[in-house]
RNA sequence: AGGCCCGUAGCUCAGUUGGUUAGAGCGCUACGUUGACAUCGUAGAGGUCAGCGGUUCAAGUCCGCUCGGGCCUACCA
């Protein structure tokens, strides 16, 4: 057999990606009478070119899961997807271009992107292939492309018919960077060191009020002064006018139940919205507007003098005036958190503007409903979702002041301002190309028509992944009864609040269920220290180098090593232990290969098992018990772990030391003995290699490939069927045998060594010595045991000094030959 | 401030529903091999399972508190 002696993996796996693309064996068959099992996979942002080994790690995860699932004979659906719509690709092509929306056309900005967007999607896609991440690119979507849009417009004009979507306009969370307004999702938090200004106010009488803040730009917003309604410092000024300093003119003072009156000097300075409590307030008691921010974070005409001037420096130029006018009585350092955007790390700001939402806040307790109707993969990620769900203060906002997303299918009368819908029957459709549909009117009377130029967040897009895949705006009932919910979704835990949470809501909304029926959350690949990895921090190890170093086997069997939900640290050393293993799997098959002859050993069942024969095949059934329910359970890295070990302590340092004589002199042997040494190793080893198959994709291919495949067997290991095991294939009695008879061996092993001779070095005898309780078992596995050991002879007698792993047996050894000395 | 996760050998981590003497890989030391093995085998050193208290016949595992780390959420105007 040529049988290489070394598995070359640069070689060999271009060479099998084609052979699987060409067989076409992760290709989704929608005639197939199998169950199907759909995989909802996040479609990564295209434009970002940010991945790193993490990436890797989460996205092979979840895919031993599906190779698992394929062989017990699913009929997949495993899409990719390409996010390639929305600010994310603004951002970076803003970055890349040095452009901002302001000094481009919207034309050439969105050819931009598309373009951006393209040179991507391959970038991942070579990743992704190159991993050997099984997925059916025939079913490739974007979120940009025209399915995704009909399905986002569509599920826009279900949302708004149903009363779900609607246009106010209230203070909203703005991002001055973007020039948008943003979602309560799309925020986090940042440790910003900032300064507490006290900042006195003059009241009435002339006496001075002095308020803590940390925004002193906001002054000229000012519009009340809280205090606590029970605080008697304050009493008398109730109800009072005070002047507002620097600027000339005066706020009242009231009063709130919020207020603390520990803190600072107990008063506090409401304005026109430095945060929720601003906003709150605002509403609760119609207080005035003064709106300072324009929305790109500069100041307007009502800060006077500081008009023009963006945020930082008008607090500075603020703090410098007031300390001239007398009026800052102090401060110091805080240490603040500020709510950020989180794709620039812009500080949040409001800002009163109309924008479309999307209620959820009354949804609260169904979405909670869902969130546990869902099954959590690991259970305790569910808490995330919940705190989410239960913290939401905002509907979301879905409507963004950009370019380049789905527009809205929307356009306006421009009599009465009041929005109008396009059908159904135009999507997709883009209000800032395409001409006003024919007939469309207002229900005013109105006729002449102005287009929305909002977007929609790319949230609203990529919510709509399962609903994508199962073409619900197609009516495609076929393909949404077959695989929608779908099986899984699979994704990392940082975005359960958005993704995670904004699909549940469409699919709640729209089809009145959940979008899959698990949740399969990932963990996140650290660097070596335990920290992120970021492009900044220079700590960012990129895929490609690593599987050209170690094969893409080895870094999936870095990914395996994670449990599930659990953060893993990227180490190189890991890697190198996955190509340790691959070298183990080739050179034990390799091994077996030239022992198994042509054509036989095909029946399991063929010639008469050993002890030794039936221990491996009772162990081996264990394991696959033990990968299955491990599987069973999402916990693909203690199936790993139980194949590991099956492999590399019973089947390499025990059986095939035992059966190598049967392979070597077969002729001393029966010849049904060497017959059942060949079908075992060999229905061992293959079960073997379909275990470690989710794993090591290309290695097992290979092999099996080599040794095992056979005219009529499946054309690849992947669609072969997992390892089966029959009742009572887990034999306590051959269990026991074997661990006798491995014990018995070490024991020999222990004294060839302690004499200085090697493990194969012939013994004339071996004399085992044991009580009548145990004598039975003895004679069961003497024969073995006189093979592995290369005794010549085993007898039972009484006498053995040379201690074993058993209770009451000993054994005495003598060796055949003088060792030679050297 | 609240929630979740984590703290086990020098390093990276397993330890299922509480059950002998707490494990693996790597690393380290010694010896021996290399007739599947850019290897392998055998043996060894190395652990107050973060700490304290509780439940129990029995706690790394369950409960409470403390300390330390990470993440999330909410806040100090």
């Amino acid at each position: 057999m040529d049988f290489p002696k070394r598995y070359k993996h640069q070689e060999a796996e271009p060479r099998i990606r084609r052979m699987w693309e060409e067989e076409g064996i992760y290709r989704y068959d929608p005639d197939s009478p199998l169950p199907c099992y759909s995989v909802d996979t996040p479609p990564p942002y295209v434009s970002s070119a940010h991945l790193h080994v993490g990436h890797a790690m989460s996205y092979s995860q979840a895919e031993f899961i599906v190779r698992y699932k394929r062989m017990r004979g699913y009929n997949v659906f495993y899409p990719m997807g390409f996010d390639d719509n929305g600010l994310p690709t603004e951002r970076y092509v803003e970055r890349k271009y040095k452009v901002d929306k302001s000094k481009i056309s919207r034309r050439e900005f969105i050819d931009l992107c598309l373009k951006e967007t393209r040179i991507g999607a391959r970038t991942y896609r070579d990743l992704w292939e190159a991993l050997g991440i099984s997925v059916d690119w025939s079913l490739t979507y974007s979120t940009i492309d025209e399915r995704s849009r009909r399905t986002a417009q569509r599920s826009f004009l279900e949302l708004a018919r149903d009363g779900l979507v609607e246009r106010r306009g209230e203070p909203i969370l703005w991002c001055h960077r973007c020039a948008t307004a943003i979602a309560q999702a799309d925020v986090e938090t940042l440790d910003v060191p900032t300064r507490l200004h006290d900042v006195a106010f003059l009241a009435g009488d002339g006496r001075h009020l002095v308020i803590s803040t940390t925004r002193p730009e906001l002054i000229p917003a000012c519009v009340a002064l809280y205090v606590h309604p029970e605080d008697g410092r304050y009493a008398s000024l109730v109800g009072q006018q005070v002047e507002v300093p620097l600027f000339d003119y005066k706020v009242e003072v009231r009063t709130h139940r919020d207020v603390d009156p520990e803190f600072g000097t107990g008063l506090m300075m409401v304005c026109t919205w430095g945060d929720m409590d601003d906003v709150v307030k605002w509403r609760e008691h119609g207080l005035d507007s003064r709106p300072v921010l324009d929305p790109r974070g500069r100041m307007n005409e009502l800060a006077g003098p500081y008009a023009g001037l963006p945020i930082k420096k008008a607090r500075q130029q603020i703090v410098e005036a007031l300390d001239g006018a007398g009026l800052l009585a102090g401060g110091r350092p805080l240490d603040h958190k500020v709510g950020v955007h989180d794709r620039c790390k812009t500080p949040v700001e409001f800002n009163h503007s109309p924008q479309w939402f999307l209620r959820v806040l009354d949804f609260k307790d169904e979405l909670l409903a869902r969130g546990a109707e869902l099954v959590w993969f690991p259970e305790f990620m569910k808490a995330r979702y919940d705190d989410w769900v239960q913290g939401l203060k905002w509907d979301w906002c879905i409507s963004r002041q950009r370019y380049y997303g789905v527009p809205f299918p929307v356009w306006y009368c421009v009599a009465c301002d009041q929005p109008w819908l396009a059908p159904l029957e135009t999507l997709p459709v883009d209000p800032a190309v395409d001409p006003v549909p024919e007939g469309a009117s207002c229900a005013c009377g109105g006729t002449e028509l102005r287009p929305e130029e909002d977007v929609m967040d790319t949230w609203m897009t990529s919510s709509l992944t399962p609903l994508i895949n199962a073409r619900w705006a197609y009516d495609d009932e076929e393909r949404m009864g077959a695989i929608y919910p779908q099986s899984i979704r699979v994704q990392a835990y940082e975005i359960i609040r958005t993704w995670l949470f904004y699909t549940v809501v469409k699919s709640h909304f729209h089809t009145r269920s959940l979008p899959w029926e698990a949740v399969m959350i990932s963990g996140w690949g650290l660097d070596s220290e335990g920290r992120k990895m970021s492009k900044s921090l220079g700590n960012f190890v990129e895929p490609a180098p690593v599987i050209e170093r170690y094969s893409a086997d080895a870094v999936r069997y870095w990914a395996a090593g994670a449990t599930l939900g659990s953060d893993r640290r990227f180490n190189e050393q890991d890697v190198a232990d996955g190509k340790r293993l691959l070298t183990k799997l080739w050179n034990a098959t390799r091994f077996v290969a030239g022992h198994l002859g042509h054509g036989e050993g095909e029946d399991p069942a063929a010639g008469e098992p050993t002890a030794a024969d039936r221990w491996i095949l009772s162990r081996l059934a264990a394991t696959a018990r033990a990968a299955t329910d491990a599987f069973e359970r999402y916990e693909y890295s203690h199936a790993l772990q139980a194949t590991e070990r099956f492999f590399f302590s019973d089947f390499c340092d025990n059986y095939l030391e035992m059966v190598k004589e049967r392979f070597w002199k077969p002729e001393r042997f029966a010849p049904g003995r060497v017959a059942a040494a060949r079908s075992t190793v060999r229905r061992v080893l293959l079960d073997v290699l379909k275990l470690f198959a989710p794993f090591l994709p290309y290695l097992t291919e290979e092999l099996y490939q080599l040794v095992f495949r056979r005219p009529g067997e499946p054309v690849s290991i992947h669609v072969s069927r997992w390892p089966e095991w029959a009742e009572g294939a887990v034999d306590p009695e051959a269990e026991a045998a074997g661990q006798l008879l491995v014990e018995l061996l070490t024991a020999a092993r222990r004294w060839k060594t302690a004499h200085k001779v090697h493990a194969n070095f012939p013994l004339e005898r071996i004399v085992v010595s044991a009580g009548n309780d145990r004598r039975a078992a003895v004679e069961a596995v003497a024969d073995d045991l006189k093979a592995a050991a290369h005794a010549a002879e085993v007898s039972l007698a009484g006498g053995g000094e040379v201690e074993t792993g058993v209770p009451g047996v000993t054994l005495a050894l003598t060796l055949a030959a003088e060792p030679a000395t050297r």
